[in-house]
DNA sequence: CCTTCCTGTAACATGATTGTCACATTTGTC
DNA sequence: GACAAATGTGACAATCATGTTACAGGAAGG
């Protein structure tokens, strides 16, 4: 879950704006003036914060700065409010190191949008939970698991690697030597039908997957359904 | 119950603080100097300490700035007291990172609505303070504590560096070098195998909760339930 | 300044993993 | 069906990855 930072000395707009993003499923801290905002800015280090120009005791604009100067919260995004008379020209927002800008008053919908926005730039790197389906097979790269028609089946370093070489070049044929490339790495040297021994004992542990793996007779093996 | 650290150097108005608050149900801790404070707070973690300005050997304002420095003690509110002709501009207070300010002299009517105030605004950041459990371990980033099955565990730095950097990535695979990167920082040379003995010691000191380390040989390791 | 605790490295123990081989089985060809 | 070539398979010893402990240097705290 996200959490949202909202930094802004009028209640009633603090609620309201807090009210809109809780209900978008976002974990709200609110906190009504900026040196408040700083620390807790710090302390809980929020995915985005939402900062109000106007603040009693520090400027808005000191705020975004001094988070922008430490490298701890300098990537978080910030999305500024300004009320309508006090426009300040949106270039010297952004060069403060403000993420994007909102004029009150501004529609809850509005808001939405920018923060979904605003927090799908920031997303880091898309941390792809790579899953590989094939019939009753089932290779989970990041957590490091196989299963096969949902029981879970143990395998070796060199068993799961090689695995995943078929199963990434699905339907492909693969020689020896290019498992080997591909599986023992670039510079290996010894016995190609070292092979055909893991594959063996691959097929062994998938069990009803076993039969996905076949034997191309005279070139070297692939996966495939069916 | 909540916890209140007092530190002020003037016995009677300590004891006159420390009467009214206790009346109120607080546990009160009573110290007279900042170094003191400082250590009180470092070993008890208060959930409010209330500072005098003056103090022997080291200011309090000195004894602020610190205890907002350190993670663990950076979220305990703190309210500062200064006698009327010390009034400082509240800015500097609130930039030391002091949560509120009462001036001497006050109501004890007046102290203790500022004190159930500041702790009532600290409320949900502890209620939502970031968590982690894992089936019998929990992990509370913030103040730094990490439990088995109820029982403290207590962790080193890079121990506990581990453990969340294993926790947060749950179910995820990480090889050794990933994890030294995210432990002992980007610019780390050395031994791969240093993880190892980290793992170990983790792994020893959590108990029940080891198990939940699971070796993914040739690979690294993850943190899984089950 | 001293003491205690923390940390990285090295050394050793252990059990899983792995490459190889020998032999069995299959496949395709004649 | 015979034959050769290719592949499957099981055993086994060497190797490797990891667990574990000890230790010395260093940091942190008093």
């Amino acid at each position: 879950m996200k959490t949202i930072l909202i930094v802004e000395d009028e209640q009633d707009i603090a609620e309201l704006v807090a009210f809109h993003l809780r209900k978008e499923g976002y974990r709200i801290l609110t906190v009504h003036d900026g040196v408040s905002g700083l620390e807790m800015a710090r302390a809980q280090l929020p995915d985005l914060i939402i900062l109000d120009l106007m603040l009693p005791g520090m400027m808005g604009t000191d705020v975004c700065r001094t988070l922008k100067q430490s490298a701890r919260t300098a990537v978080i995004p910030i999305i500024m409010l300004t009320a309508k008379g006090e426009e300040i020209d949106r270039v010297v927002g952004f060069e403060m190191g403000a993420d994007d800008y909102v004029v009150k008053p501004f529609s809850n919908r509005e808001l939405v949008l920018r923060v979904r926005s605003v927090l799908r730039r920031a997303e880091p790197e898309i941390v792809e939970e790579k899953k590989i389906t094939i019939g009753p097979l089932t290779i989970d790269v990041a957590r490091h698991i196989v299963d096969s028609r949902g029981e879970e089946v143990v395998l070796t370093t060199i068993e799961f690697k090689l695995l995943l070489a078929l199963a990434e070049r699905l339907g492909r044929v693969q020689n020896r030597d290019q498992l080997l490339k591909n599986v023992w790495g670039y510079n290996y040297v010894g016995d190609t039908r070292t092979v055909d021994t893991h594959i063996t004992r691959l097929r062994t542990k998938l069990g009803d997957s076993g039969d996905l793996i076949k034997t191309v007779r005279g070139f070297g093996y692939k996966m495939e359904e069916g």
